[in-house]
DNA sequence: GAGACGTGGGC
DNA sequence: TGCCCAAGTCT
């Protein structure tokens, strides 16, 4: 009953549906041209890889078309100045990528003489490259019979196989599966035809399992309920956070920012005065964070859910008519707030102080 | 292996 | 409303 190999068959029925029912993304070459053996930019894939890291196709595609605006190419990317790159990714989230994606943009512009290896184990080397990124580059840039496992791959190998044992434990298994299952021909194919069967038929909670092309052979769907594959360890609850922020308004219309550590949360952004949220005091108590003596007057608070924990912060607004000289900071004007590294966290509590900050026009 | 690391959308 | 989820990587 288990399919250690997909058959020719099986992989034919794969192809077919993908041929008709392939997702058109901007960073893809279309199934007739891969048929010819045309493949993607490897830079447009990796690029498009890096961003889709835990995020959705809707919300990659206005960034990738504003990345390749900005940076044609990867020499552009590696000559870009860090602070750009980390504006042009802000709202994007996990903000290591984008300081890593400036990082292997220098490598491979200057290390590899402007082309990325083209080898799994090469390609793995790179800055915020790991196995995924790695196999998937591989495979649809380089025509590497490379296993491709993402989240949506082990749903449908999770499904295919009834694999009972829970992730994260069970990828290897699924790893050596998907090395089975992938064919020399069309590799590349073979990975996004995978990745779209598992966003578009086999979805996490309602899989429309009578268009699959594998329905005649999915163990899930013969011997139980498919959509309670994969199997996952239990969730941790999220402890909640509380801090203040403190937003200080000039008489030019301009307010207070000051640039975040280079490494860990929302690292390298920009943000305004506040208290750290590790402690669990609240802004009232929290004068030492203010960044000038003023008459601060309370905003109310904004929520952020983060992956970790949940934010609650209080937000404070002050005017300060002679602007005191920033020390470690400086002074922006509102209009041009918007064109900031500003973490989407950020964005609300500047909001919730100044409701018209990002106002359109 | 487990925790850190963002955000927005769907139901 | 709150929980789950989305083409993971790094430490």
């Amino acid at each position: 009953m288990t399919c250690e190999t997909l058959t020719a068959d099986d992989a034919a029925l794969l192809f077919t549906w993908y041929d008709r029912h392939h997702r058109d993304l901007p960073w893809r070459v279309s199934p007739p041209m891969a048929r010819q053996g045309v493949v993607a930019d490897p830079y447009h894939v990796w690029l498009s890889e890096v961003m889709l890291q835990q995020t959705t196709v809707q919300a990659v595609k206005a960034y990738f078309d504003k990345f390749l605006r900005l940076w044609p190419t990867v020499e552009d990317l590696a000559a870009a100045d860090t602070d750009d790159v980390m504006k042009a990714w802000a709202g994007l989230g996990y903000y290591a990528r984008a300081r890593n994606l400036k990082k292997c943009a220098e490598v491979v512009a200057r290390g590899h003489g402007g082309r990325f290896p083209d080898t799994e184990e090469g390609l793995k080397a790179l800055p915020g490259v790991g196995a995924y990124t790695a196999a998937a580059i591989a495979a649809i840039a380089f025509n590497r019979r490379s296993a491709v496992l993402d989240g949506n791959v082990e749903r449908v190998i999770s499904r295919l196989y009834a694999i009972e044992t829970p992730l994260p434990a069970a990828k290897t298994e699924m790893r050596q599966r998907v090395s089975r299952l992938t064919p020399a021909d069309r590799p590349g194919d073979f990975a996004q035809a995978m990745m779209d069967l598992g966003a578009t038929i086999c979805t996490p909670k309602r899989p429309t399992c009578a268009l699959c092309p594998f329905r005649m052979k999915c163990m899930a769907l013969s011997s139980a309920v498919p959509e309670t594959f994969p199997i996952k360890a239990a969730k941790k609850e999220k402890p909640v956070r509380l801090g203040a922020a403190f937003v200080a308004i000039d008489g030019a219309d301009a307010v207070y920012l000051r640039k975040r550590p280079e490494t860990g949360l929302l690292g390298g952004m920009t943000e305004v005065p506040g208290t750290d949220w590790s402690a669990r005091r609240d802004g009232e108590t929290s004068v030492d964070a203010r960044p000038f003596v003023a008459p601060w007057e309370s905003c109310g608070t904004i929520t952020h859910v983060f992956t970790h924990f949940e934010l609650r912060l209080s937000v404070y607004r002050a005017n300060v008519a002679d602007a005191p000289p920033a020390v470690g900071g400086w002074w922006e004007p509102i209009a041009s707030l918007k064109r900031q590294a500003l973490p989407t966290v950020m964005k609300k509590a500047i909001a919730k102080a100044i409701p018209h900050a990002f106002k359109p026009g």
